[in-house]
DNA sequence: TAGACGATGACCT
DNA sequence: GGTCATCGTCTAG
């Protein structure tokens, strides 16, 4: 893919400079799009609270591949998360997408997730909210039907505070949440 | 092969 | 604020 600017080796730096990004998921056959609004930094096999720090396994492989990859896995048996992998091949760097703010596709949101509120301000809700499912495991985000890419908004300012619901590496204050105008 | 547990979210109080 | 559903993945034996 082309280098887009939140391509970058240091993982900190990818994950603040991918808030504001547009999503366009245009599965199954409904288009939404959404501007990332929150985000966590996994530094691979060095960062005890990533799913890469035993090394490489079947589920994680995504992430020691090219970056631009989607990473998505099942938590807790019930909700997907996805990861955009950020790092060079064989560094397992990736950054997952917490909150999204939907911009378009609001009501295909609302039927996927069969409510009308908290759309997309979670791991597992917004991977719902944009028809994310463990097929798109692999995917590389600059083809459809999921694409990042361009920067829709600039944050005014970013949050950084430790990531969430973790059990390792708990003092790392590498979640990052965008204040926008 | 069994058992533990998790990068969560919904619902109830 | 607290509890619990639910199952894939990994690790130990």
């Amino acid at each position: 893919m082309t280098a887009a600017p939140w391509l970058d080796e240091d993982v900190i730096v990818a994950a603040r400079s991918l808030l504001g990004w547009r999503i366009v998921s245009d599965i199954d056959g409904s288009q939404v799009v959404a501007v990332i609004d929150e985000v966590e930094a996994y530094a691979g096999e060095e960062d005890p609270a990533s799913h890469a720090y035993r090394g490489r396994t079947p589920r994680n492989g995504v992430m020691f591949g090219k970056p631009g990859g989607l990473y998505v896995y099942r938590s807790y048996g019930i909700h997907w998360c996805m990861n955009v992998v950020v790092g060079p091949p064989g560094i397992a760097r990736a950054v997952l997408l917490r909150g999204v703010r939907l911009i378009e596709g609001a009501d295909t949101a609302i039927e996927r997730r069969g409510r009308s509120d908290h759309l997309a301000d979670g791991p597992g809700k917004l991977t719902q909210a944009l028809g994310v499912t463990g097929v798109m495991d692999g995917h590389r985000v600059d083809e459809v039907p999921l694409r990042i890419d361009r920067r829709e908004l600039t944050p005014a300012s970013i949050v950084a505070t430790p990531r969430v619901g973790i059990s390792k590496a708990v003092h790392n204050p590498w979640r990052f949440v965008a204040q926008f105008e």
